[in-house]
DNA sequence: AACGATCCCTGTTGGC
DNA sequence: TGCCAACAGGGATCGT
């Protein structure tokens, strides 16, 4: 599932692809991935014949600045990725959003269409990112900043961590990581985690959330995720709770189990998170 | 306001 | 073997 660190490996393999060049032909072929555009008429003739000035992140927003103040945002949701290919490759399945850009092809592609594209003006995207908490990765607030948006809070901290609102990065996959390296048990009211307990969670961030990025991201065994090259993310091999239900902790030696938290799937070590 | 549940969607998996 | 229900989950929305 792409999360921090998938969105922002893929936006770091776009880049080059992207940056500086023209959007020279755009194609929608599933107009429910236009779903977060205010009109979607307006979503190829915004963007089409501009050049792209930057690329950016916040959470697992990507955003591609064109020139005249309009943004392009991408979200990969739970099965989105995105591919370079040749313009004349043909078509994928699924490979519901298209641009041209030069002599190759970018291509959203999403089986489940949770993700979405918008092409948006700069009040469009602050209303967007208004509801967007601090990067995970590279605006993480201290424990300080955090305190007292989670005091009194009765919700799993997995539930928090998991709310964009909050911190703007994690999901599933990343948020049971980090609460494994935390020590931190996952269905902890919020509110009751100590401040060396909180600190513990905000240290693990940037360390999982880096070294994910560093091995491309995680790919899981249904291959969702990839890289726009196609290349699978390494991480997978890494990872200490996530998807390891039945095998033994890496840092304790006890059994990692699977349980059900704020509706979603959650792997955790009873021995050693507290 | 906070919190939990439900829905969207479809490829894959597992049970019978 | 074949069929079909269950499952996966980010984010929006709804009910309590």
């Amino acid at each position: 599932m792409p999360e921090l660190p998938e969105v922002e490996s893929t936006r770091r393999h776009l880049a080059p692809v992207i940056e500086g060049h023209r959007i020279d032909r755009i194609e929608v072929g599933h107009p429910r991935m236009l779903r977060r555009q205010p009109r979607p008429a307006d979503f190829v003739d915004r963007s089409r014949g501009r050049a792209v000035v930057s690329t950016d992140r916040r959470g697992k927003f990507m955003l591609w600045h064109l020139d005249g103040d309009l943004t392009i945002v991408v979200h990969l949701g739970m099965s989105g990725r995105m591919q370079v290919v040749p313009f004349d490759e043909v078509p994928a399945r699924h490979a519901h959003v298209r641009w041209r850009v030069g002599d190759r092809e970018v291509r959203l592609v999403d089986p489940r269409t949770f993700g979405f594209v918008a092409c948006l003006t700069d009040g469009e995207l602050d209303d967007v990112l208004s509801g967007i908490g601090r990067d995970a990765l590279t605006d993480l607030p201290t424990v300080g900043e955090i305190a007292p948006t989670l005091a009194g809070r009765t919700a799993p901290i997995k539930a928090l961590l998991l709310d964009q609102r909050i911190v703007a990065g994690l999901g599933n996959i990343y948020v049971d990581e980090v609460l494994h390296e935390a020590a931190v048990a996952p269905m902890r009211p919020a509110g009751s985690l100590e401040a060396r307990e909180l600190g513990a969670v905000l240290r693990a961030i940037p360390g999982i959330l880096e070294a994910a990025l560093r091995g491309g991201g995680t790919s899981l065994d249904d291959l969702a995720y990839l890289l726009p090259d196609g290349r699978a993310g390494e991480y997978v091999a890494t990872l200490g709770a996530y998807g390891r239900e039945g095998e033994p902790c890496r840092r304790c030696g006890g059994t990692i189990v699977r349980t059900v938290l704020a509706q979603r799937s959650t792997h955790w070590c009873p021995d050693c998170q507290h």
